[in-house]
Formats: C-alpha cells, structure tokens, sequence
DNA sequence: CACTTGACCTGTCCGC
DNA sequence: TGCGGACAGGTCAAGT
C-alpha cells in the first residue's frame, strides 16, 4: 500500500530524523530482503558512511550516502522503515517511545545502526519488499526507475503523462493510471479516488477517453495525492511513517473501502468490483461504464 | 506484440 | 471454535 503519498512521508521523516548519522552496522534477518547491486561486496561502502539526504522516485526511497553508494527501498505492500533511537527517551506520548520496546519484531527483516545507538528498522511482514545497496550511479539503470513516468508533484507532468497515455490506447484506464510507466507513484488507492473524482469508469480503454478527460484525470491524481500527504498518508492495513505513525487520509477518502456506503457526490451506493485483478471502488452513478 | 493473469508472501476475515 | 479458502496489493514473469 505504500504509494506516493506514503513514501513520500516516509521520506521526510528520513530526511530529518537519518540525515547526518552515521551508519555502524547492518544486520540482515531475511536474507531475501536485501541485496546488493552488483553483487560484489559494497559492505566497505556501507559502515562508516554517512546518509547525506533522502530521495523518493516514485514508490522507491533512495537513501544516498557519503560513500557514493546509495541504499534503496521498495516498500511493496507491507514494508516499514522505521527509525528508533533506543538510548534516548522523549517521554510519553512520543512515537519513539512505544518503538523502544515494540522493535524489532517479527516483520524486522534489515536492523541499520547508526553510532549514536539509533536504528532504523526496514520490516516487511509478506517480504515482498527489497532493500538493495549499490552505487549511486546505478539508481537510475533500476529497471523500473529508468522505464518510470513523470513524477505527478513535480514541474508540469502533463505533456509527458498524455504522451505515455496515448502508448496504450487498448488498456483499461485503472490499468494504465496504476502503469508507473505512464506516471510514477499512483497505486490503488489514488487510482480509485482519482478515477472517482474525474468521474471516469475504471473499465474506459484508454482510446475512449479525451485529452481533456486524461488531463482532469491527472489533476485528480495530484490533488488526491497532495490531500493524503497533508494527512500522512493512507493506513488501510499497517502502512507507518518513519516514527511509526499512522496515517490518516483513509478517513477522508470518497470510494476507497467505501462499499455499501453513499457516494458523498450523488448518493448512489458505492461498489466494489474487480478490474484488471484489482479490488476497485467506484460509484456506480458517477463512474459509468462505456462499452 | 500488447495485454492479462499468476506468483511472490503472510495475516486476517469470512463461511461452514 | 476450528479450518479452509479468499483476499489484500506492487511488480515482474509467464501465459494468452
């Protein structure tokens, strides 16, 4: 679940909380959860590097270190980075407090020390997330970064974004929207607000939707995805940010996990369905279905 | 070739 | 209450 808005929160806790320490140790605890690219071994660029600064490109987290290397995240559906510094206590109340004692756990797949006694904690319940170090200069030959749409929060993404669009008129729409090849960052949660609030049918093919359609489309997607990072993002199930706080844009969705409830535009009862083998929520009044 | 489906995992929830 | 099975969703490989 962690898409954009998700990541990007994640980000900015990283970029305050991981910037300037200094890294001492990694432990791997799930062997499949950790790479490095190439796989020779970079450990001698990884102790006693600094993180320098926090990236996002799409759904990856790129932590860029003082070495030249870079540590690199996919977060998948079930992956957390966690940061917790266990030598120092803030008082109740605080994030940190209740992961002194809560981490690791049993989804701790990649423990990061850092040499003032802080941790970072990459979990990952199903282990479908990675946790790759490689070269700085290998970032962008990740294949799923070099093939990636524009970012949709940065500059004007729409030339592009209607460039790519226009590759695959045969697809459904919620299958392209979800193509981070055609734009980076959106998963299921943003492409049913997104499609809801441009009242589009998540079945529509591509070639039956207007330049102007995939624009409001677009704007849609941005406006959904600022709203949610303005909120920390969505938890539907255990997405937290870098101190282990939840986020709280699901309360404000309009369709997503919304079956059986009103459409708060029209009234009509929300839907779930199933497209292209996702769970998909439209309003069955708003969202009609071209064929 | 372009698109769709299945696999990867584990925890949760539903129906019997 | 216990248990099997469906389901959750990001990406890539395999299938149509």
């Amino acid at each position: 679940m962690p898409e954009l808005p998700e990541v990007e929160t994640v980000r900015r806790g990283l970029q305050r909380l991981v910037v300037g320490r200094v890294i001492s140790r990694v432990e791997v605890l799930t062997q499949k959860s950790f790479g490095v690219v190439p796989p020779a071994d970079l450990t001698s660029d990884l102790l006693g590097a600094g993180v320098t600064q926090a990236d996002r490109r799409g759904k990856v987290m790129i932590l860029e270190l003082s070495t030249g290397a870079a540590l690199v995240a996919h977060l998948k559906m079930t992956g957390q980075l966690v940061f917790v510094d266990h030598d120092h206590r803030w008082g109740a109340g605080h994030p940190n407090d209740s992961l002194v004692d809560a981490l690791p756990d049993r989804s701790t797949r990649v423990i990061i020390s850092f040499d003032d006694g802080a941790h970072l904690y990459f979990n990952d319940q199903r282990k479908f997330g990675w946790l790759h170090l490689m070269p700085g200069s290998a970032v962008a030959a990740i294949p799923l970064i070099a093939s990636m749409g524009p970012e949709p929060l940065e500059g004007d993404p729409a030339p592009e974004f209607l460039r790519r669009m226009r590759r695959h008129p045969s697809l459904k729409i919620k299958a392209a929207i979800l193509n981070q090849a055609v734009l980076a960052g959106v998963g299921n949660i943003y492409a049913d607000e997104a499609l809801w609030a441009a009242k589009i049918h998540p079945r529509t093919l591509v070639s039956r939707l207007s330049d102007q359609e995939l624009a409001l489309l677009l704007e849609s997607a941005q406006a959904v995805m600022r709203t949610s990072i303005d909120y920390g993002g969505s938890t539907d199930r255990n997405y937290v940010d870098a101190e282990g706080k939840r986020g709280n844009y699901l309360s404000f969705a309009h369709v997503f996990r919304r079956e059986g409830q009103p459409c708060p535009r029209c009234g009509a009862i929300i839907e779930k369905i199933r497209v292209v083998g996702r769970g998909t929520h439209i309003c069955p009044n708003c969202q009609v279905e071209v064929v």
